[in-house]
DNA sequence: AAAAATTAGTAAGTAACACTCACTCACCAC
DNA sequence: GTGGTGAGTGAGTGTTACTTACTAATTTTT
């Protein structure tokens, strides 16, 4: 269906042990929900004991934040190159939704990790993995305040409410296809969704009859 | 902060120990997630032995989707109700989205589970209760369809990319103040969302000098 | 009205789970 | 060779979701 499971990017001063727990996790997930796999069969597939396991990481729920870290800081680091190359803002936000799409499309791991198994704790908003949503959020807020600043985006729109928007926009469009294993037609899915944000849904004819908007 | 837990319904065919365990689980899942509420602590709560739960429900898991259902049936029939007192298809699609955001402000419970707990689980989606789901789903493609014949949506808009756009927005705006505990104002979220809906989010002034919007 | 079946609920389990702890072994510095 | 350190082990432990065999009361059947 999707692309095959990407591995994490190498880190050689990690130990052998640690970097096949993480990445035995990444194998697992990509067939089954995070609850459903056990420390047990972690450790089988990475051929180390469970004990291990808690060496190097404090929970279960703490392995699956680390291993999000990874591969988001990836997908952080795409999105920041890609904006900086456009200018204008209404090129840099589709830029962003582009790009988020891309990264949501391009691995079926990330997708589940951050749509699906980490939203339910309370400990994964204080977990450092947080820390890059908010990175990621704080990109798309510069990019809506230098729209409105340069009259590119309306002046009576929340800034705080408009990003809200534009993630759910983005998210649930994934996610669908993430929980039906759909795959994602990235220049399908932004085109849509910047036609919508850009001219708003109501048919120009209707508009002008009703004197909707000028 | 939101309002106070509300039971749920009356079923007087239910027996007293069944409806006890389903308002326990709802009064615990106020307070913390469902992963760390356990058969044991519903039990006490409900003053039953940990055995009847197991005889009413056929999984822990189960009886969250039974509990899901109730809640969801009411919300599903305050929509359905709410979008057939208004004329127009700008009107309906408001309508819906209020009464939406209206459900998720006023049942904190209702909102955890249906956008925190059940969505990771393969189960859910083969359960009674996300057939609620799917008849939410056609509300909204209802009112889309037929404001697109009406010539009052715009013509090259596709109605399910358009569906997980709102709903995303919907939900990821709602999601947000329940994991930080705040306050959903339903006016406030209902106006932003309209406006960029109906309208996008472009400066008239810019559309005008670019003649991107004619 | 006795027998049979159904319903509401109990009590004592069990396998599997996440997690702990005391330990070993190899390598390196001095 | 002694002490220290980091990688890895393996046998635990308390909890957890779930099971099973049971009772006691009410309702249904005959």
């Amino acid at each position: 269906m999707t692309t095959s499971t990407t591995l994490l990017p190498a880190n050689p001063l990690s130990p052998p042990g640690r970097t096949r727990i993480m990445n035995s996790l990444v194998r697992l997930l990509d067939k089954k929900e995070f609850n459903s796999i056990t420390t047990a069969e972690i450790a089988r597939d990475a051929q180390v004991t469970e004990g291990l396991i808690y060496k190097y990481f404090s929970t279960k729920k703490d392995l699956l934040y680390l291993v999000l870290m990874e591969l988001f800081q990836q997908v952080v680091n795409r999105i920041e190159s890609e904006i900086a190359a456009v200018d204008g803002s209404h090129e840099k936000l589709q830029a962003f939704i582009r790009t988020s799409v891309a990264s949501y499309a391009g691995s079926r791991v990330f997708s589940k990790i951050i749509l699906l198994e980490v939203r339910n704790s309370q400990s994964f908003f204080t977990s450092n993995a947080y820390g890059l949503v908010r990175q990621y959020s704080k990109m798309i807020a510069q990019i809506l305040d230098e729209g409105i600043e340069a009259r590119e985006f309306a002046q009576d729109i929340e800034i705080g409410s408009l990003r809200e928007i534009i993630f759910g926009a983005i998210e649930h469009t994934c996610l669908t296809c993430i929980i039906f294993d759909r795959d994602i037609d990235v220049d399908r899915v932004t085109g849509q969704l910047c036609k919508v944000l850009f001219r708003g849904i109501t048919d120009n004819g209707w508009a002008k009859r009703k004197g909707r908007q000028p």
